[in-house]
Formats: structure tokens, sequence, C-alpha cells
DNA sequence: CCGATATACTTGTGAACGCAAGCAACTCTA
DNA sequence: TAGAGTTGCTTGCGTTCACAAGTATATCGG
């Protein structure tokens, strides 16, 4: 998952807002609960993970809860953390909306960078301060 | 000018407000218009060049006028429009700014990317649209 | 020279987001 | 085992932004 400057993230999102409804956060947040062991994850370490806020995650997981793309869950520990949990329809949306992604991408950088180039750009972004280890809370499978 | 990613760039909008009042926006304005000609810019082109909205410029540099960074100045051929021009305060604070800016990055990438990587990375992201040309209309010397 | 269209800018409104503050639950120390 | 501090989450509030609509000026076709 590439992240990218102000202009292309505008015009990726407009595509996927035109196309499912989902702005570029809700697609990231999707993505990584889809990829996360056991579809959910805890709120904190999601947003650590895609770079928001608590509050933002609160209000950000409110609208997909809202669409049926995510649920809630407890965990059987410890009673402060909830699981955001993708939902089949999620998984669907996801699916959907990264097919989205990856149709748009190319098609918007690739007058300007070659694959290779894309690739030293993905990586080099990718070891700038910003990522995050997520913590970890027992969790029984749904 | 190197445009980054949200964990980077609140970093830096952390300790660019700390020391000098400013949004990483503002300093990229006042250090776009500081090295314009005749430090003053169509407030069309200057919203194009920083990736904002034309309303956006208008309400960012407002606070910069309360600031007595910045200031309104009529063209003489095009009554529409209004140049954002630097002013003397607005110089040396843009100075202050790229100088704390200058001094933050290193410190805050340096641990992650080599020098050469790091002019590979400015290079690729340069090479991305969204970068812009800007219009011209005559502006005579303050 | 007049209407039609385009351009520069501002203002109203709404969305996204961070921060501060609050609450509940957990953990550690004595 | 009672406090004190920490952690996970939510809510209230302010800021920053884009988009739509409005105003003023410019330009162009007839």
């Amino acid at each position: 998952m590439l992240r990218i400057g102000a202009t292309l993230r505008r015009e990726l999102e407009a595509r996927l807002l035109a196309a499912l409804g989902l702005t570029v956060k809700d697609y990231e947040v999707l993505l990584t609960l889809a990829r996360a062991e056991l579809g959910a994850m805890r709120r904190v370490d999601l947003a650590e993970q895609v770079l928001l806020s608590p509050s933002g995650v609160t209000r950000l997981l409110d609208g997909l809860e809202r669409l049926g793309l995510v649920e809630k869950r407890e965990c059987t520990t410890d009673a402060r953390v909830t699981y955001a949990a993708i939902t089949d329809a999620g998984r669907r949306t996801a699916a959907d909306a990264e097919a989205q992604y990856e149709a748009v991408l190319p098609e918007l950088i690739g007058g300007s960078l070659t694959p290779t180039e894309l690739e030293t750009l993905v990586d080099l972004l990718g070891r700038l301060p910003g990522a995050a280890e997520a913590g970890f809370c027992p969790l029984e499978p749904a």
C-alpha cells in the first residue's frame, strides 16, 4: 500500500468514492483489517497502523459499521478493548476497492515513473518513520 | 522542499508551530512567495503551487496577513487579480522557518535513509503528477 | 457595443481529523 | 487490597480543508 501525495490522493479518493463510497482512509482501514490475523484488530493498534488518532478511528469505524463492513467484538481478557472486525461484506468491498486502487494507481503514476522507479519509491517511503508495530491481545476465533 | 508522510509532517508541524507559530502549509506558502519573482504571486497560481484550493489560499493568507508576513497588492492590468506579496517580516520568518525545517528533517529522516537515498526519494516524488506550472500576469516592482 | 462565457476571488457549509478531557477497566506498589 | 498511575476508548470542540455558489471583472463572437 503506497502512501502518496495530495494530488494523487485526491484523485484516488474521488474514484473510490464514486465507485464504492469509500474514502482512501476507509479503504486503508478496511484493507488493514482484511490482512490482519482473524480479520480483527484492537482499535488502538489500528489507529497506529493507519496513522489516525484514537478518536479518528472511533469515528471512521462508526461509518464503516453503519455500512455493515465492520463490526465490534469484545476481548475476553480485557474489558477495555474492543476489536474492530471486518465482516464478509467488508471483505468483498475491500477486494473491490483494492481492484480499483490497483487499477487506478498505475494509470495515474504510469506516465511519470518506470515500474522499477515505482518500486524504489515504495521501498524508500516504506522505510521512513511512521510504520508502527501492533500490540497484541488474544482474540479467539469468531 | 520535500513532500512527506503524515507522521513526519505532524512532527514537523509541531516543531514549526512551537518555534514560529506556523503550520507546514504556512511555511510552504511563505517559502514559495519568498522564492517567487518579486516576492509576489497571483493567488490562483499560489494555490496550484502549494496544492490548495483557492478558498484554502484565501483563508491561509488571511492568517499570514494578520501576522504581517504577507500583504495584498493589486494588479494594474487585471482588476480581478490580487497578488499575495511577502513582506520583510515575512522574509525573515521564512528564513527562520527554513532553518528549522532543514534542521529537523535530517534529524527525523536521518536514521532511516542515506543521503543518496533521500536524494533519490526527492527526485522520484518530484516527478509524480501534482507539480504545477504557474500562470503569468505582469506585476510591476513594488 | 452587448450579451455569453470564462476567470479571480470570497463566503457558506460540511467533512475529516487532532487534541483535551472524561470514563471505565487494568496493573502495580505498598 | 486500597490507592495511584496507565491504557483503551469516546465525546466536545476547534482547525483545516474542499466544494458550491455568489460577485466582480475580462474577453470574445456577433
